[in-house]
DNA sequence: GAGTGGTCTAGACCACTGT
DNA sequence: CAGTGGTCTAGACCACTCC
């Protein structure tokens, strides 16, 4: 027990880490700039090149730097995030009483996000399940009840890389009185689904939007084209009818580093 | 240029977490399961213990599993996460009104989170700076003016974990008539930011709530007591009066494995 | 004390990037 | 082609946990 318990310094590593990052955060290394090579690194640190590659892994894993591969890692420039604002839920509904023509031009299904549309891969898919214990409780529908699972997404042709995911669900019995919702080939519905609900006498009360976030799987980052230290947000969306039923409930996933929620409360006046 | 360009094999520490993650999810290894140690992977997969060591790594930093340092990891159970609704902003303006008995009483600053607030360290540090670019955009006023910087901490003593943080800042020019709120002692306040703004006749319009996430850097781990593979919730908020101007703008940080937003959007009826 | 994962090394081979 | 990071190995030493 010594009197002054001498502090372990921290591995190798991380004060290598620590030291890049700072050298970032003060701006001595732009977003763009390259950062020392490993052998460098390993050279004027007199350790290894493995510690310096896992300095080197750890401030990607974070975020901080990109690239690698043949050349050296560079600062990561911050991406340009992509604003979805809560303001959408209410012109989707205003868009329901619209005609036709004008809900087709304002070509905004539920899941549009900043990029023409034209330019990506759109794909539906519909299909029957019963519902599981979770979306039993969610609807308050008893578990086996039929349950329309549709998945959106859309992708680039370019890079084959998902640009946007969602899973919706709604109960069969809800909207059994319009076949046409249960065909997949009528996507994208012009309006998207709060016009869909319409069209079976369906008004939404409120939406209700549950975000969280988590790592993506190795899966995910082939998936997605992510970059490393990227985090996904996953919204649990539910829609609400003005008889407080849950009549939708969709999942989808945003890559974090080029998206934010922008969610506007309105408060009642004193006066 | 073959014919069939045979696909090279993925890593095998990335095989081996492949192999991991999908027991995990056929629920083979359940939350809590102990997995195979380094040396019964390295010997089952034919590779060394490096390998099988960068495989572990790689789910941690996925969120998928825990533990390691002297006995072996297991399946992460997922946390259970508290929720933070958009409804507290408008209970919090409810409260501005009522006597002060009850604000105090309703011991909500704008800043709590499901945890008796009698068990955390609370420390709020209050100064002036001078106002960057991006605050005086956010404000619409001149770069230089007087902002006051509120910063909001509440830690575990038990574990020294940060618990909960906030920088919040106003224009001074806004509340110089009462000089009670730049004083840091007189924290908590009853009634939270929304009634100290009340107190220089502000009434707040609507919020504003912009959300994302990253990854944590080494010293965030630490200060929170992260987990690896825990994005970290960013949230920047607006208050916005009943003349539109930006009063109060706060940045905060929440873990991802423990926090989901919740907000409602009300919806207009058609009537 | 036996077993575990974490750190670190030195060196080999590969795939990729630039010029 | 030279240089880069990515993969992989084999082995050493440490701190930790559990029995």
């Amino acid at each position: 027990m010594d009197p002054q318990p001498t502090t372990v310094p921290p591995p190798v590593h991380i004060q290598i880490a620590d030291d890049l990052r700072l050298r970032i955060a003060r701006g001595e290394l732009a977003p763009g700039d390259e950062l020392p090579t490993l052998r460098q690194l390993a050279t004027t640190w007199g350790c290894s090149i493995g510690s310096a590659r896992a300095a080197i892994a750890l401030l990607k894993q974070q975020g901080l730097i990109t690239g690698g591969r043949g050349r050296a890692p560079h600062v990561r420039a911050p991406m340009r995030r992509v604003v979805r604002d809560n303001s959408r839920h209410q012109q989707e509904k205003d868009l329901v009483l619209r005609p036709e023509e004008e809900r087709r031009r304002t070509g905004t299904t539920e899941m549009d996000m900043g990029v023409p549309i034209d330019e990506l891969h759109f794909r539906a898919t519909y299909d029957r399940i019963e519902a599981d214990a979770d979306l039993a409780d969610v609807f308050g529908i008893d578990p086996g009840s039929e349950v329309l699972r549709r998945i959106y997404e859309t992708s680039d042709p370019a890079t084959g890389h998902r640009h946007l995911w969602s899973v919706s669900y709604i109960p069969v019995a809800l909207i059994s009185s319009n076949a046409t919702l249960l065909d997949e080939t009528r996507e994208p519905w012009p309006g998207g689904t709060q016009h869909q609900l319409y069209t079976v006498g369906i008004e939404i009360d409120r939406m209700v939007d549950e975000v969280t976030a988590t790592m993506p799987t190795t899966a995910d980052v082939q998936l997605w084209g992510l970059e490393q230290g990227v985090p996904l947000l996953r919204v649990r969306h539910l829609s609400i009818d003005i008889h407080d039923r849950v009549v939708e409930m969709s999942e989808s996933i945003y890559p974090a580093d080029r998206t934010t929620f922008r969610f506007t409360t309105p408060l009642t006046r004193w006066s």
